[in-house]
DNA sequence: CAGGCTCACTGGCCTAGCCTGTAGGAGAGT
DNA sequence: ACTCTCCTACAGGCTAGGCCAGTGAGCCTG
């Protein structure tokens, strides 16, 4: 991902889309008209006139709200709002200031303890396999001088497919994204990979044994390393 | 793919439109095409003429694409990629295929013990109040001889809002439909709404107590409960 | 009174055009 | 020769205005 930059933050230099201040103006119009759900929006027309723009920009905010989910449009009826604004509004903090680290450790945290755990009680001898392979990947690329990030990703995904939770797997691929970036970070620090490696270790011994607590533990144990280093940068 | 709908579904008629079509196809284009992370989609007017659609019908695919995190849209350079095509499939897979129901369960409970210990460590006493505000409104929704369907649906999103974690929020919202469903089968069994209520009672006061450990637990025999009885049905 | 029709709404989508931002290449200045 | 500036082709952003297609309330007829 990109170039840049040394250390201070520094993007592409944000550009303004009329639509989203649209979507923003819209969450506060409902919250502040108290509107239930079930209630309809204005008009497009009238709400076009009203905030200044065109119709079809305001259809372009109107379409970003009903993939957050927060209104369902209905041809000849209008705009109908779907769920209560608080939950519009977790989303709209989502989106601004992009999550930020500790938010994201944390969603990380817990979907990846929960993983251990049921790796640990429904793990195949396949599966094991390709953890153990993970693992042995992670060392001979820290061998070799290597952060061992490859072998770290595919670790994290041989654990998470021997759990056989269909739907925690689509949740971590979700946040995929934002944990490689953790990940990474951590992985730069000198001497983190070997403890790294360590807590793998256990982890993977753990599955092995199929106790899921103690691969909880090791999983928390784990995160809270990486975290650490993280929040260090 | 495709809704369909053969024996019951009925709801209000799936209305079709463009815009979304389009997502599905650009989603498929950018699968085949193989296109990765960084790489530019062709250009609007492009686009729009090979797809036989105007310009701005296409804009609004485009806006649902950015909405989705699929892509980046950068004035004067074009829509580039920004996840691998992998986040695009989960999220076209999650919405199609609906996943089991012991699998939602297990992801629900995981996100949702978690969230109600944060909700225990973080809560404001605005956050309480509004926990304290849905639960009333349970009650008085099953004294009227209702199931307490909204007021249950308030008490999970006050939980999770006083949990203070953007990311936990979002991935709970990825499921809140599926999740509404299991709860509405749940609330129809005779009896149920009551226990129901009782073992919100439980969560409210570890949360309105600070303990965290209460908490989850209270969350745990509650979910424990629900889903239960989802099973039986 | 019931059934059907009309019409005034709503959103859906299109055409056409002008504006602004981006980046690469041509040409001027060093 | 190098570099810096400026030009310009092309990208998206947004607007204006128009026509088409659902929806539903009210009227009008049998």
């Amino acid at each position: 991902m990109t170039d840049d930059a040394s250390p201070p933050p520094l993007g592409r230099l944000a550009r303004p889309r009329l639509y989203e201040q649209l979507v923003e103006q819209l969450l506060g119009y409902i919250e502040s008209a108290k509107l239930r759900p079930g209630d309809l929006l204005p008009a497009e027309r009238d709400l076009a006139e009203r905030l200044g723009v065109s119709r079809a920009t305001l259809a372009q905010a109107l379409v970003a709200l009903e993939v957050l989910g927060v209104i369902d449009v209905q041809h000849g009826t209008g705009a109908v709002l779907r769920h209560r604004a608080s939950v519009a509004s977790v989303i709209k903090g989502l989106r601004e200031h992009r999550s930020r680290l500790p938010d994201i450790v944390e969603a990380r945290s817990t979907l990846e303890v929960r993983l251990a755990a049921l790796a640990a009680e429904r793990r195949t001898d396949e599966d094991l396999a390709a953890i153990d392979r993970a693992l042995e990947e992670m060392r001979a690329e820290i061998d070799d001088g290597g952060r061992g990030a490859r072998g770290d990703e595919l670790f994290h995904q041989a654990v998470t497919a021997a759990a056989h939770s269909p739907v925690l797997a689509q949740l971590m691929a979700f946040i995929g994204e934002m944990v490689l970036e953790t990940r990474l970070e951590s992985l730069t620090q000198p001497g983190r990979p070997e403890q790294s490696l360590a807590s793998h270790r256990s982890i993977t011994e753990a599955v092995r044994a199929q106790d899921p607590v103690a691969a909880a533990d090791a999983m928390q144990r784990h995160i809270e390393l990486v975290s650490d280093v993280a929040l260090l940068d």
